[in-house]
DNA sequence: CAGAATGAAAG
DNA sequence: CTTTCATTCTG
């Protein structure tokens, strides 16, 4: 449908060669999808090399492919959509789930709905998303610097010429833009974009399709990237700080920039595609394994195969090269230099690790291996920070000597590599208690650094980082033994530091890979998942906001934190550190779905989930200790209903994990592409932005309409307006909050008018077509703030109180039912954790809210809650 | 293709 | 302030 517009505009423009009809829109580059998952800190280092996955994957096939959809993307104008607001986001995000509860109501119901849902949408959440959009946007601008966004008052679009001008012109950028043109997104426009696109420019070529072209081509001739470019990190100490997105973004405009040194800095990080893609290629044999030693490629590579599950052996061979004399092979093949950097590094990394065997004796070789793979992580977020100073200065040396010039790609690549390098130290620093690392000398090192990246990544919107704590967990990932980190994320939790336990998810994972030896391959890909990445995220943007720092953006975090302290613990820190998705499965043994299944397998294969699956394991029967079941249950409700069509929330776990399969396997078929699957099946490359671009959408928090409806108690009918109070609503001031309540009644008494109007909505029959049912049925149950809400039911419609009575009653005899435990399994296979997560979180943050210690019980408050669930209005 | 929603940006 | 446009998809 709305490719239709875009198709022309295509074919105007002479992409008619349409390959792909409408291709979705990737918005962003493949970069920029990429860096979108980065977003969340963790991820990044995974997302990396998720992406790098995928490029393998692509292999030649998929080289071409890729750069005709590079070419697509670049090709300015079409590609580059502006970029989505918050809302929008949220509605993309949501759309599906409102559609599933109300399968009548056409888009425009739904829109209206998540309007509604918007309205409601606590502050901190709609935060996330704003922030989101920011980061997107500010990855999209920084991809396309002088991408306007309107035609400059051109006429639309639409009328005369539909597409093709308008656009070319909303996404014409300034060829003064200093960084890139993107020579495809001018020339193209009018002149043939695809030419420039084909070409083997790499200078011209933007974007992805230029790393992949760039990758084969350093495959072909490993030595020109090396010796062109060094993994010069020197520069980056300004890039390094800036979000990985950013980075990309950067990665893409160095890759497009015409200038010489933009060619050199293409080469560097061309090359480490190139090796990524040589290391794939070659990880059948052992020799890849030499190469890749420590670099991050190398480990990405692991992950790929481990992913195919084709060679654990192998890494382990490599591994114990490594460990013996990585660098030595590293430097036999090491015509690269930043490999030659590493080897410095490496020194360093060596003393540390001696702390760390020290420390940890146990995983000893593997041990290596583990905090190579984490550093690689570290690196995401810290990295380079990370390092000791002095580690910083030899590198900023070495890298100022061989490259100062290439700040932005040198960064890319530098960073990675980098990464690998990383000092094992952080391992050390880790320790079990997020707080405690803060202590630790060598600890404030690296909370300093990962500030800053931080403050790159936020600081752009966010004047203040809170996430310092955060950060600070992270270093942690490096925990030595599993049984540390787990201990670590446990009492993380206990703390309340979500980001803790999220960061001492990963470590977890290494230590047992490292453990069982063959673990270290799988661990890579599970760890790199990017659930939990986005996890962090939320966490991060939550710290990142001043006045709720405090109370963690996820409910995840919420939850932990809050629950915690005396039972929970456990189970929830594993799934809050288990990507929810990934988590999902392992969770529930036995009653995995067969989606899951399949992760599972994989998952399983690593060994490292097990700690996770116990984890999970016990946050099921946390939560079903605390009554979260109720919600859960709902949860449930809503899933089957939805199950029917399709599940939101299972799309929600399983998407990732699908894409996250998707990837490695390079199939097409992803849920998401719906639409534009079967067009872009063909492409991989295409499916993989997609992909990506829904996982980032996927570190969104997707709410399920029970939060809604709960944020909806709080503040009823204000729905729209007022509705940001929701969950603290109140506190605003009354007054005016009354008066706009009475707005709002109004509005939504018209907006009910406006429905009856239209023919399809049957008044109260058919509760689903009210969605805004939910938000007075909400208002039913009062949390705090009953007299508002009485008021305004009162003041309400009738429709909503005939409904309402029947389903709260419903509901909260569904509510009673599904405090039994027995069922939660059952729920639990059905929804993923996060789900569960969620609605832990939700449940907690209630709890927070009124400031009521949480009862190890759990129950009951929520409880009544929880009712609210809600579904009710679907039905 | 219109249109429902919100928001960012540009005029 | 107003206009565009981003996403989504039924009618």
């Amino acid at each position: 449908m709305k490719g239709s517009n875009r198709n022309k505009d295509h074919s105007a423009e002479g992409e008619g060669a349409g390959k792909r009809p409408k291709r979705k829109c990737l918005q962003w580059h493949p970069l920029l999808a990429k860096k979108l998952l980065d977003f969340s800190e963790e991820e990044e280092e995974e997302d990396e090399e998720e992406d790098i996955d995928k490029v393998q994957l692509l292999g030649a096939d998929g080289l071409e492919q890729d750069v005709a959809e590079t070419e697509d993307d670049e090709s300015p104008e079409q590609r580059a959509r502006r970029p989505m607001n918050a809302f929008l986001l949220f509605c993309k995000r949501h759309r599906s789930l409102v559609r599933q509860e109300h399968p009548r109501l056409d888009n425009r119901g739904a829109t209206k709905i998540l309007a509604d849902w918007w309205a409601v949408l606590d502050p901190k959440e709609k935060q996330k998303y704003t922030d989101m959009a920011k980061e997107y946007k500010d990855a999209f601008m920084k991809a396309n610097p002088g991408y306007k966004w309107c035609p400059t008052t051109n006429k639309p679009v639409k009328s005369p010429t539909p597409t093709v001008n308008p656009r070319k012109k909303l996404w014409a950028f300034p060829s003064d833009s200093s960084r890139d043109l993107p020579s495809p997104k001018k020339t193209k426009t009018e002149e043939m974009p695809q030419l420039n696109f084909g070409m083997a420019d790499p200078t011209q070529m933007g974007g992805l399709s230029m790393l992949l072209l760039a990758g084969e081509h350093a495959l072909g001739t490993p030595e020109i990237s090396s010796g062109t470019c060094r993994p010069d990190v020197s520069e980056s100490s300004e890039l390094r700080q800036k979000s990985p997105l950013f980075q990309f973004a950067e990665i893409s405009s160095s890759t497009s920039h015409p200038d010489a040194p933009s060619k050199q800095c293409q080469a560097s990080a061309l090359f480490q595609f190139a090796e990524i893609s040589s290391n794939t290629s070659q990880l059948g044999g052992a020799e890849p394994v030499k190469r890749c030693g420590k670099s991050a490629l190398f480990q990405l590579a692991e992950m790929c195969l481990a992913s195919e599950g084709v060679k654990m052996e192998e890494s382990k061979l490599i591994k114990a090269k490594e460990a013996d004399g990585g660098r030595i092979k590293e430097l036999e093949k090491g015509k690269e230099e930043r490999e030659i950097k590493m080897e410095k590094p490496d020194e360093a990394r060596l003393q540390k690790e001696a702390d760390v065997e020290k420390s940890a004796k146990e995983n000893g070789r593997d041990s290596k291996e583990l905090r190579n793979f984490e550093e690689l992580r570290m690196d995401d977020i810290m990295g380079i920070k990370m390092e000791d100073p002095k580690d910083i200065k030899k590198e900023e040396l070495e890298e100022d000597q061989k490259c100062s010039h290439f700040p932005d790609f040198s960064y890319s690549a530098s960073s990675k590599i980098i990464i690998s390098d990383v000092p094992s130290r952080k391992d050390h620093l880790c320790h079990p208690h997020g707080i405690m690392i803060i202590e630790d000398p060598t600890t404030l090192n690296k909370p300093e650094k990962l500030k800053k990246k931080k403050k790159k990544s936020k600081m752009d919107r966010h004047g203040n980082d809170k996430s310092t704590p955060k950060k600070t967990c992270k270093k942690r990932q490096s925990s030595e033994s599993d049984i540390e980190s787990v201990i670590y994320t446990i009492e993380a939790v206990a703390k309340g530091d979500w980001g803790i336990e999220k960061l001492g998810e990963t470590p977890r994972k290494k230590v047992r890979t490292s453990s069982s030896g063959k673990g270290s391959i799988l661990d890579a890909k599970p760890p790199k998942k990017k659930v939990k990445s986005r996890e962090k995220k939320m966490s991060k943007e939550k710290s990142s906001d001043t006045t709720k720092e405090s109370r963690p953006p996820d409910f995840l975090s919420i939850s932990a934190s809050k629950n915690i302290p005396g039972e929970v613990p456990e189970g929830i820190k594993a799934e809050p550190l288990t990507p929810t998705e990934d988590a999902l499965p392992p969770s529930l043994p036995g009653q995995a779905k067969p989606e899951d299944s399949d992760c599972h397998r994989k998952i399983e294969t690593c060994g490292f989930r097990k700690s996770e699956r116990s984890c999970k394991g016990a946050l099921y029967k946390t939560l079903v200790s605390e009554g979260m079941l109720t919600s859960l249950r709902a949860n449930v409700d809503r899933g089957k209903r939805s199950s029917g069509k399709g599940n939101s929330s299972d799309q929600e776990g399983c998407w990732n994990e699908e894409s996250w399969t998707f990837n490695q396997i390079g199939t097409s078929g992803s849920k998401k592409f719906k639409k534009t699957k079967p067009k872009e099946d063909s492409l991989l490359g295409s499916t993989k932005l997609d992909e990506e671009f829904e996982k980032k959408f996927n570190s969104l928090p997707q709410y399920s309409p029970v939060t809604f409806d709960r944020k909806c108690v709080p503040v009823p009918r204000k729905k729209k307006k007022t509705g940001s109070m929701s969950s603290e609503p109140t506190k605003t001031s009354k007054g005016p909050f009354q008066s706009q309540k009475k707005n709002l009644f109004h509005k939504i008494v018209s907006k009910y008018k406006h429905k009856k109007e239209k023919p399809n909505v049957p008044e109260k029959g058919s509760g689903d077509k009210w969605s805004n049912k939910q938000f007075f049925l909400d208002a039913i149950h009062p949390t705090e703030d009953d007299k508002p809400k009485e008021q305004l039911q009162r003041s309400l419609p009738k429709v909503t109180e005939a409904g309402c009575n029947d389903e709260c009653s419903h509901n909260r005899e569904a509510a009673e039912t599904r405090s039994s435990t027995p069922e939660m399994p059952a729920v639990s296979a059905f929804f993923s954790l996060a789900a569960l997560a969620e609605v832990a979180a939700m449940e907690n943050v209630h709890r927070g809210q009124r400031s009521t210690p949480l009862t190890h019980d759990g129950q009951p408050k929520e409880m009544p809650q929880a009712p609210v669930l809600i579904s009710c209005a679907d039905q």
